[in-house]
DNA sequence: GAAAGTTGATATCATTTAGTATCAACTTTG
DNA sequence: CAAAGTTGATACTAAATGATATCAACTTTC
């Protein structure tokens, strides 16, 4: 499930759609696919299993890229991760509210040992529902 | 601040829009304004800061309806409300992820004798970084 | 009671956006 | 080492989206 093993345009091939799309949405910060040590990228089965929740959020639901990444940066990592105070203060995520935490530079906190690509946080955004359901889950 | 007092083509006058991207935004379910019994919309300066945070999320941050939307319905009024489990077994909201609750008929909840308009849940989008701001309140 | 404004609806428009095609430089594979 | 594939970039396109204009029926206002 999550060994990387597609290269992107077998990917691409697999979701029917152009190896540019790909990138694109890695650019956009909606997917972090596996990178070799010389860059190229490999996908894991999570990884389509992401994107086709990301293109049945753009084309059945019609929400664009830019709301999508807004959906995300508003997934409660501080207490997914349990973040100390001290960290959410220098957190420039913890702030803000227009990316999702995997697109922040966090070097000095809690996330600074964790690979987000595997961190439960950006894993709330497998399945459609799922940053909902993440929320029932951590609220009383 | 919450007395409504200007009529619609005011309140577009006021925010530099036409009449109809007003009823539109009513539409899509991003603001609630006062119906008097003839069934005439008023606007209070709430609603005209709120019409400013949605303008400038689809102007500037070009998050487009729908996403604004699925923003929305990611606010965690069960828990703001303090519904019980009983309620949240009945609620289409708590189970549904595309629409806001205010959208929804909450007949035969704690909600029933609620005004949208005036729940803490809908205002939570009065400004545009509320809604993570209320997240953090209710999170530990 | 007449003028001005509102409601909801439809048709239309300008702009944006997701996605494709094409490109040269580089890497992997067999 | 040569063919196939990958990377990142730019240019382009078809479709969708936010917004405007226009309409007849109904309310409000003076």
């Amino acid at each position: 499930m999550d060994e990387p093993k597609y290269t992107i345009s077998n990917a691409a091939k697999l979701m029917g759609i152009s190896v540019h799309t790909l990138r694109m949405y890695e650019r956009e910060g909606l997917i972090i696919p596996f990178k070799k040590s010389s860059n190229q990228r490999l996908y894991s089965d999570r990884d389509l299993e992401r994107v086709k929740c990301i293109r049945k959020t753009i084309n059945d639901d019609k929400i664009n890229i830019e709301g999508i990444r807004r959906v995300l940066a508003l997934i409660p990592c501080w207490a997914i991760v349990k973040c100390s105070a001290e960290d959410r203060s220098h957190c420039e995520f913890f702030s803000g509210y227009t990316k999702p935490c995997w697109m922040i530079n966090h070097k000095k906190n809690v996330c600074k040992d964790r690979e987000c690509r595997t961190c439960e946080v950006y894993q709330s955004f497998g399945s459609c529902s799922s940053i909902k359901d993440k929320m029932k889950e951590l609220l009383p």
